[in-house]
DNA sequence: TCCTTTATTGATAATGATTCTCATTATTAT
DNA sequence: ATAATAATGAGAATCATTATCAATAAAGGA
């Protein structure tokens, strides 16, 4: 009996809604933060504890096929999985000695102008069909910076 | 016997320069794009054929350690890396379906105002030593907008 | 409600990229 | 040359992710 959140989405595209499904809806939706499918898998035996790892993987790729998820990789060798949610567009600011990362939502306005003329220049000279960007910063946050040398 | 070129920037920080080191740099050097740790491994075996991959994954990691080397997470699972020439500063356009990878320098300076705000009030706001960024697009190229659906 | 169809699941094996271990080799400073 | 030790190659080990497959469970219709 999974909850009718999120059942419309599915239906519409041949999929069907379950239990796992469900629940790591419910979690991608409740935590904060970008996490690896191993962050979610170990929150999501809570809601439905006899779930498969492989389960957790299906369920996010589909999820990101059909937009309810975006995946990001920020090097360190595992994808992160974030709720597609209405919220602002957001980039991110990445340490790139222990991996936190923080959203960032500054300058958006002017961001987007830049985003657009640069989109519309790459789309026609190289024929691309540009739907996402990313504008991350990366470096050392305020730990880490005691802590390398 | 190693040749000289990038001899300066190893002794000065106490690495050693050798022969799998320098053949690995040339190839970077040499060959143009993103390349794969197993892409340089293959190039690497035309000038030192008994080269280890496990060699490869070290000297790229010095590399990018000291500065000379770029490494960069476009998702696909693995890591690519590019050699830090002085060339201009640059981003990326990625294919989502294929993988392929084309550099763009286009309003290099209006982006640069714009990083600059960004990244001066981020570092303030959030402790951070920032020190790269990335603006990179995501479609589909000419090819796979075809095939995709 | 009970069937039928077929998408989905969990367990586990398999894969692919990267890292680690360790005995051997090669560089560097002396 | 030689000693000290960084670097190497081979292969085992690890980690994240994907594939396989028989068993299970949704969805729609009778």
């Amino acid at each position: 009996m999974p909850g009718p959140r999120w059942r419309g989405n599915f239906k519409d595209r041949g999929h069907r809604m379950t239990g796992p499904r469900d629940a790591i809806l419910d979690v991608l939706s409740k935590k904060q933060g970008h996490l690896t499918a191993d962050d979610i898998f170990f929150e999501v035996r809570k809601l439905y504890s006899g779930i498969g790892i492989a389960t957790v993987y299906r369920a996010l790729d589909l999820f990101v096929r059909i937009g309810l998820v975006n995946k990001f990789d920020f090097g360190g060798g595992r994808s992160r999985y974030e709720f597609a949610s209405k919220e602002e567009h957001h980039h991110h600011l990445v340490c790139k000695n222990c991996g936190r990362v923080i959203d960032y939502d500054s300058f958006l306005d002017e961001e987007t102008e830049l985003i657009k003329k640069i989109e519309a220049e790459l789309s026609k000279k190289h024929y691309f069909k540009i739907d996402s960007h990313q504008l991350d910063f990366y470096g050392l946050c305020e730990n880490c910076q005691k802590e390398v040398e």
